[in-house]
DNA sequence: AAAGATTCTGGAAGATATTGCAAGAAATTT
DNA sequence: AAATTTCTTGCAATATCTTCCAGAATCTTT
């Protein structure tokens, strides 16, 4: 086996795992500690990998290992299972607002394989998206909040108000009957950007979010049209916002028992109107791909094929 | 067997498996050991496959300087110096554009101790500083180029007309008497506006770079006040372009040797002028220096903030 | 067709680079 | 602060690379 390909089986197996021992990639590859060591610096020389004590991590985390890990660790199977309800109502080639959330990135995982139009503020799903081949994706600009690795300030703001998409899918640090609060007050405004943006808003929101107040308050209950959450949110509670016309989407739920609540909102159904309303857009890929498709999308309104909804 | 049909074969062989070692390569065709290090160096010099100890690669990228792949250990050396030499030119508190390229992210490896505010389109350098403490960055806004990692379009480019910086650091894929050039006419539009914004635009190129067009015309050599190369570069050709005013610097050379050419430029040297000029510059917070007076882009107080969190 | 010249091939010797190990230094944990 | 783990550095063993040479194959010339 040459050095480089040692190099490269190393750099694939961290990519696999998003931490590696020295030991594990010892046995991993065959070599001894030593030399995975100075695989490692050279790898790291080159920014794929980076160092720590005792083995090796990515650069570019995957996952949302990126920097709300901790967050995240908690109702993951619950995060998991929303995200793919979530992602199962998006239709291809619709144009999706994704915001920074842990949740939503779960959703964006779902996501990876549909051909899509992707606008966000979140660094970690951009990554995720970074090589992907099917989805075209639109990063706002900003300012890196560390922390949380999303994308905030004016530049972020602004980029939602020249911009029109199909959905929007958010979440939230809590929801009540008075409406949706969120823990950082930074956050709000490019919410709001987003929602006003998108023709549709859902919001995922996991089992713990129902009836509870986070500190920023961020929209009443008519400025959303869904929401989807897991199946350990309380009946009675989901059953009063229903009762106030919202869609709320259950995991596990038969999409059959759920009321689509047609008179009351503002817009059909999600579910409903999704289907036939997309499958008559044109494929937005011309002969030359998605590089050349792109330059005039952003600024000008009339290229931008995600006005259907409307 | 002719050499051509032998040549062929390990051509093909390398280009399914990826890797090859000399071994496998000569059971592989039938030739000794000898024969297909031969064959490996013509096959080199051809550009098709790149040789290794023990045996061979593929060619992933083409080697321009913007396919960011981060295996991309080309000039790996030289990049890491230029980029040491380069970022040792950055001054605390200045507001940094970076762009995509390689070599410009092994610049950003160097800066990430220092208290900075970086403008980049590049998705590696902000992850980069994505859990920095000490740097705030912003990314611009822009549609993801899959290959390169950076962010493209009009949204990227508009970034860049509403701030200003102390230093662009940018790289080509070749620079000439002429000008500079590159290969993604994509990224012309976006380093054209990174130059405008910034004070002074600084050039990082490999020794490989010189007298060298790349596919698109970039600008003339007034459009930039300095270059990094490493001690590759010939000697001879970068003399011709100090004769044309140009500040070159070469890793490795003294600080004392190289003319300053203060007559010629248009502004001071970038050494001289960084030390003096940056360093009475007052805190970003206020109103009156460079750095300060771009807040243009970041107009809400709150975002301001950003650079104290954490 | 034969002799000579040129190129190609395979192998060997010295030079260079890589690998694995071990001891001391540094960092992390208890 | 001691113990443990991990990291760096230096060194010997190994593997690979380059250079050179002789024989084989091919081409050219007569």
């Amino acid at each position: 086996m040459t050095a480089e390909e040692r190099q490269h089986r190393i750099e694939a197996h961290v990519q696999k795992v998003e931490f590696a021992s020295l030991e594990e990639l010892s046995r991993q590859v065959g070599a001894s500690v030593s030399t995975i060591r100075r695989d490692l610096n050279i790898l790291e020389a080159a920014g794929t990998i980076r160092r720590t004590h005792g083995g090796a991590r990515l650069t570019i985390p995957k996952t949302d290992e990126f920097a709300f890990s901790a967050r995240d660790a908690h109702q993951l199977d619950e995060k998991e299972a929303i995200g793919k309800l979530c992602a199962s109502l998006i239709q291809p080639n619709q144009t999706v607002v994704l915001d920074g959330g842990t949740t939503v990135f779960h959703v964006a995982k779902h996501l990876q394989e549909k051909r899509l139009q992707i606008v966000t503020n979140s660094l970690p799903v951009a990554n995720l998206f970074a090589s992907a081949q099917h989805a075209e994706v639109i990063l706002t600009g900003g300012v890196i909040y560390p922390r949380l690795g999303v994308l905030v300030g004016p530049l972020a703001v602004k980029t939602f108000k020249e911009i029109h998409a199909d959905v929007a899918i958010l979440s939230a640090g809590g929801i009540t009957l008075d409406g949706l609060t969120n823990s950082h007050a930074l956050l709000i405004d490019i919410q709001r950007a987003m929602m006003d943006s998108a023709g549709r808003v859902v919001f995922c929101l996991d089992h713990t979010k129902w009836d509870r107040k986070s500190v920023a308050f961020l929209c009443d209950l008519d400025g959303l049209d869904a929401i989807v959450t897991d199946s350990a949110a309380p009946p009675a509670v989901v059953e009063s916002f229903r009762d106030r016309g919202l869609e709320v989407l259950v995991v596990g739920e038969p999409v059959i028992d759920r009321k689509p609540d047609l008179g009351m909102g503002k817009s059909p159904s999600l579910l409903e109107a999704a289907v036939p309303v997309y499958e008559e857009t044109p494929p937005r890929v011309s002969a030359t791909g998605p590089i050349a498709a792109e330059p005039a999308y952003v600024e000008s309104p009339t290229t931008v094929n995600v006005a259907t909804w409307d």
